[in-house]
DNA sequence: CAGTGAGCGAGCTTCCGCTTGACTT
């Protein structure tokens, strides 16, 4: 029997804290959120002043059933959860499905994982904050109370399952109308000049790049500038030094770890977080659900220690970042590592860059500036008026650059590098090596990527560290938007070139627009949006989260009552819910093409109950329409008639293989094949309305021999297989499935080494796959 | 799971925020 149980969220840090408290306390975990709004009848009584009706969450139950017992045992029970209104919400939660008796409660919080922070924590208990639990029941409420009323309208008005909710259909309007600017956007073309020259001092000659500032807005402008410089001399007209500085950014949180992870290491926003808690939990580095960038004491006495140490008491500079982001809860501290002096961990080489990278970006923010001297060097021109500058800079101190530097999003900014000039004077002469004034047009908007998303919804106040991984992946699975393929178009410009007197021009190309990895919103993304928009302007608001925030914060403080902002805000939502679900017109985005030559019938580019697809025909004609859904890259606003007309070819037969036709279709994963009930998906260079019966035949047999690969081992035993799986080798026993041993070679294993393994496996834990996930 | 899209219409889908796990087309 145990004097104290102590309940924290998560079990990593229940394991370390149980090593400050002594033997008197055992330290349990939640696991998070331990009760939930019924999923039935939205699981809010409206009628009832807004009642929720809580559940024990699925999975939670066992949780509840360990901690209940415990509870009873002990003398008191700490509820330790973090000190934001989710937490506060735990504690609540935990008291109510526990049944805690007031008496042997306590409710207790710190910032630091430290001996002395939680020793002093329990030295000054409290009771449950009450008003922050009913602003988290509000925002909880006003959440599902959107979610759940909007979702269906979009069922009736739009497709079935889609969904639409306070955080997902903002990120989504975010991207559909960065799309509308970018095709919206004409680009603005002008000519930039740059010229390389060379200086010469008794020793050696020197090169210089130099540009004018400003560009010239026709061809013909430029083109009179290089004449005037065919006849021109160089000189240095003036030169000007001036220190400067440069700081470290703060240490990392939840967004700034994923937009660096995606820069320097190109790791998805889930990759980030899958990593870093992998790392979290090995007990290297600090929580990484974090919107704060504060260090703690320790942790700054650490740095300066190790940053002294390894470098020099000049490089240690201790620095406090005030946390910018909007509605930041400042529950934790920034993502750091837990022992600073630990320069390597991690267990797989992706932990290991992405430690680094967390090393490098903590000892950085405690380090020293950098200290430069930028010169600028003006250059006459003796025909012309304009001036040629070149820039240079030197590092004086590198302070925390030895260590780190920050990427950034725009490539635009990497061109101008500036480098080391050379030793030059005033009024020395320079001579022109080559000058070009190229075409140069100005880029719409960049397409947003995971980690720029994350961050704008950072910037606006939406979403929180714990969910911005699971928004992008959301509004991906509802394909309200799908990473673009966008393979860009090839650009025609102009380039002049002045070279040894001679001016010359060439039409050259660039490629333009492409982008991998980038999200582009789909015709169900677009249409969504401007239906919510039309009918919900008020949630749509990019300010509406900060607005609600706001209110939650008056509850917080006993300004307001919860359930009367939830009245006041449900009222008039709901009755636009219901003026919509009369009034509105089913979405289809309907475009017509034109007339299909061979009958012609109309044909129409629409959305259907799977997706956009094309029609032929209208349904009150005697023959019934024909329909065929688009391909990936497809969308209703830009498919041409040509293109809907191939999609109409389908399915196809290509030839016949031994005996039976080879028919090639696209289906719901793409092109495929089908020969004796088999379907085989066609490859990407495969195009399906030429793909010969060569080639089908090809991939049948493609598919065989890997159906043939599949089996490394049969036994007699029939109930045990070794299997080729996507991850590899694999024991299959009545339809579940074995990880084998690491060193074991997978076509050494004798039957009993599988039953071994199966057996072995099963004294963990029991798994039944779940035909869906929750 | 692989060409569906109306018809009869049952029963289903869905939110955000806090956690980790155990898994294979």
């Amino acid at each position: 029997m145990v004097k104290n149980l102590v309940i924290v969220e998560s079990p990593a840090k229940a394991k370390t804290i149980e090593k400050f408290l002594g033997k008197d306390y055992l330290v349990k975990s939640s696991y998070g959120h331990v009760r939930d709004l019924a999923k039935k009848n939205q699981g809010v009584e409206i009628d009832n002043g807004f009642k929720p009706v809580y559940e024990i969450s699925s999975g939670k139950k066992k949780v509840i059933t360990e901690l209940k017992k415990l509870a009873k045992e002990a003398e008191t029970v700490w509820l330790a959860s973090d000190e934001d209104r989710e937490g506060e919400a735990i504690a609540w939660h935990l008291s109510e499905a526990l049944n805690l008796k007031p008496e042997k409660t306590q409710r207790i919080v710190f910032h630091e994982i430290t001996k002395t922070a939680i020793t002093e924590a329990i030295k000054n208990p409290r009771g449950i904050d009450e008003k922050l639990v009913d602003a988290q029941q509000a925002r909880r409420v006003l959440d599902r109370l959107v979610g759940f009323e909007l979702s269906p309208l979009l069922w009736r008005k739009v497709k079935p399952s889609l969904s639409a909710g306070r955080v997902q259909s903002v990120a989504v309007r975010l991207i559909v109308e960065r799309e509308q600017e970018i095709k919206a956007f004409k680009p603005d073309a002008s000519f930039k000049v740059s010229a390389l020259f060379y200086v010469e001092d008794k020793e050696r000659t020197y090169e210089i790049k130099a540009e004018l500032p400003s560009r010239f807005s026709t061809e013909e402008k430029a083109k009179t500038f290089l004449e005037q410089c065919a006849a021109s001399e160089y000189r240095i007209a003036d030169i000007e030094k001036k220190p400067g500085k440069k700081s470290p950014a703060p240490p990392f949180t939840t967004s700034t770890l994923q937009q660096e992870a995606a820069r320097k290491l190109s790791f998805s926003v889930t990759k980030t977080m899958l990593i870093a808690q992998q790392l979290y939990e090995s007990g290297n580095i600090t929580y990484m659900r974090t919107d704060s960038t504060n260090l703690s004491k320790l942790a700054l006495s650490m740095a300066k220690e190790e940053i002294t140490r390894a470098y020099g008491e000049e490089y240690s500079k201790t620095r406090q970042f005030a946390s910018k982001a909007k509605g930041a809860q400042e529950a934790h501290e920034a993502i750091r590592p837990t022992y600073l002096n630990k320069h390597a961990a991690g267990s797989s080489n992706d932990q290991r860059r992405l430690y680094d990278l967390i090393w490098k970006r903590t000892i950085a923010s405690q380090m020293s500036d950098a200290s430069l001297e930028r010169t600028t060097v003006k250059i006459d021109v003796s025909k012309a008026k304009e001036q040629f500058i070149a820039k240079g800079e030197i590092i004086k101190f590198d302070g925390f650059l030895k260590v780190y530097f920050e990427s950034r999003d725009d490539e635009e900014d990497a061109e101008e590098q500036k480098g080391v000039l050379p030793p030059l004077q005033k009024g020395q002469p320079m001579f022109l090596i080559e000058m070009e004034a190229l075409q140069r047009f100005s880029a719409p908007p960049p397409r947003y990527t995971e980690a720029s998303l994350v961050k704008k919804l950072e910037d606006l106040g939406i979403g929180r560290p714990s969910t911005y991984a699971p928004t992008i992946s959301t509004i991906q699975k509802r394909q309200y938007v799908e990473k673009g393929i966008d393979e860009g178009k090839e650009r025609p410009f102009k380039a002049w070139k002045l070279k040894q007197g001679e001016i010359s021009s060439q039409n050259r190309t660039e490629k333009t627009g492409a982008t991998k990895g980038k999200l582009i919103p789909t015709d169900i993304g677009s249409l969504v949006t401007q239906f919510l928009l039309e009918n919900f302007d008020n949630i749509m608001d990019y300010n509406f989260t900060a607005k609600v925030e706001k209110e939650f914060d008056e509850i917080a403080n006993g300004l307001t009552e919860w359930n009367r902002m939830i009245k006041t805000f449900y009222k008039p939502f709901h009755e636009r819910v219901e003026n919509s679900m009369e009034t509105s017109e089913k979405v289809k985005g309907e475009r017509l093409l034109g007339k299909d030559p061979k009958s012609g019938r109309n044909i129409y580019a629409r959305i259907g109950r799977y997706g956009p697809m094309v029609q032929i025909g209208d349904k009150e004609e005697e023959e019934k329409p024909r329909f065929a859904s688009l391909r990936k890259n497809q969308s209703i606003e830009t498919i041409t008639l040509e293109e809907a007309l191939e999609l109409f070819k389908f399915p196809r037969t290509v030839g016949t293989y031994e005996e039976e036709d080879l028919i090639v279709s696209i289906g719901r994963f793409g092109p495929y094949v089908k020969h004796k009930g088999k379907f085989v998906s066609l490859k990407k260079e495969d195009d399906p309305s030429v793909i010969t019966e060569q080639r089908a035949i090809e991939l049948v047999e493609e598919k065989r021999e890997k159906e043939r690969n599949k089996y490394i081992k049969t036994f007699d035993d029939e109930d045990i297989q070794v299997l080729n799986g996507r991850w590899g080798p694999y024991i299959a026993h009545k339809k579940k499935n074995y990880k084998i041993p690491k060193e074991t070679e997978a076509k050494d294993l004798s039957l009993e080494d599988c039953k071994k393994i199966i057996k072995e496996s099963g004294t963990k834990k029991k798994t039944t796959r779940k035909k869906k996930s929750k």
